[in-house]
DNA sequence: TCGGCGCTTTGATGTCGATCAACTTTGACG
DNA sequence: CGTCAAAGTTGATCGACATCAAAGCGCCGA
């Protein structure tokens, strides 16, 4: 293991020393002794966009937290009809605990860099620790809003308004780091076309349209159909509808 | 108060003694000697449909359990379009913990009966008692996991099968005591056809029509606008698209 | 440098559900 | 009962988005 031997306050496990989910994640709940046992049941991986995490009814055997990089969740129809039900960014918690089968797909859509803990060692902390479990409550009641404002968007909003929306939604989330961006602003699209249009129930063709009359309208820039300049997020906000 | 004095195993709040919430409900998680202290604070109340029992944008200082009747929950667009985001059946608990501010409307859709605490009471229980906290996780994975069902529904599924999933969501949900029937059912729909159009993103014209054609199928009967009989459910599966 | 392949854009046409406009049913109250 | 308002149904037409089809445009390997 890569911890120094010393007890001592200091004393968090290298795998976590510059790890983003200590801060924001779930993580930030665990004092440094139990932040050194979970890591020595972790694993760090990298893994490359189109990679299945998650298939869509298959029995999960450990959880992780997104480190870098967006892993979308998704639900299929039989006849083959998908629909992205949420975006996990860093430094969110991946995994439906007190649950074997996953009914969920998750794949991720960028680079993506996870760290991944057995399901045990993590049920085990929760009964012991009841900040881990308050804070994966915080958690899910943070993704239960997002979900139901994503319901808003799927079920009254034009397709002009789903795009706009859906920009903002990355424009505010992709960088974990710094807090959301006032008023000028840039990124790489994590998603697809493909992808946007199963997250917002379109088509692709419609999605490119849109794009197409942002772009027309000067509220945004494309270059090399995936890099993002917002000219003004307001005008931007202006075109979401609520 | 209307318990018995003496300190006893049976020693049930009368309040408690015939409610839905003890058995599914979040109050499950608690020992008889919380219950007493929580159901001191506690009060039943029976409201009407439509009436507003959180405002969209308002502070709400207590807890409800819902105990019979069916609750809407509303997101609102600025130009008065409205989506419903989830119903609250009985035993469902209502409110946001650790939010003052609600961003979600709730209104009584039928008769409903409710049984509500103070929030601070609550959460200090919650502080004591990790189980309450644990139920809790689990009634909203449970949330989450049916809004990301509904958001399938919303994003891809044709007039047709959003008419038919939520039949089936009703057929499913509406008595608390039973579980969900196998073959043929009947209930009352608990919401209008205004209503049932905000909460599958359609209008009422269109469920209106949907309707008709479930009943010239011979899917479902319709007696005085509310009451349905539903025929076959397994046909009324098939209509659903998954 | 050149194909070739995947992703994206653009255009023409079609269709499902929205909109607009009667009309009917239900239920509350005299 | 008869009246009235609210809720629901039905029909005609319209329009937003889907579908079908054909280019563009990177990007990679030979």
């Amino acid at each position: 293991m890569t911890t120094r031997k010393d007890i001592h306050n200091s004393d968090i496990p290298v795998l976590c020393q510059s790890c983003e989910a200590r801060h924001g994640g779930v993580c930030a709940a665990l004092d440094n002794h139990q932040l050194q046992a979970l890591s020595k049941a972790s694993w760090k991986r990298k893994v490359e966009p189109g990679t299945e995490l998650v298939g869509d009814a298959e029995a999960v055997g450990s959880y992780s937290n997104v480190l870098s990089g967006v892993v979308k969740l998704t639900k299929g129809l039989s006849d083959g009809r998908q629909q992205i039900v949420g975006l996990q960014f860093a430094p969110d918690f991946l995994g439906r605990p007190f649950k074997v089968e996953s009914r969920l797909g998750a794949e991720a859509t960028t680079d993506v860099t996870l760290c991944s803990f057995p399901k045990a060692a993590v049920e085990r902390m929760m009964k012991e620790s009841p900040g881990l479990e308050h804070r994966l409550l915080q958690q899910t009641l943070a993704e239960l809003d997002d979900a139901r404002d994503w319901m808003v968007t799927l079920g009254r909003k034009t397709a002009g308004e789903k795009v706009a929306s859906f920009l903002l939604l990355i424009a505010r989330n992709i960088d974990p780091a710094s807090p959301p961006p006032a008023e000028k602003t840039t990124f790489d699209l994590p998603l697809t076309r493909a992808d946007i249009a199963d997250f917002l129930g379109l088509t692709i063709e419609t999605v490119s349209r849109q794009l197409t009359k942002l772009r027309a309208d000067g509220v945004i820039t494309i270059e090399n159909n995936r890099h993002v300049i917002v000219e003004s997020l307001e005008r931007l906000e202006l075109r979401c509808g609520d």
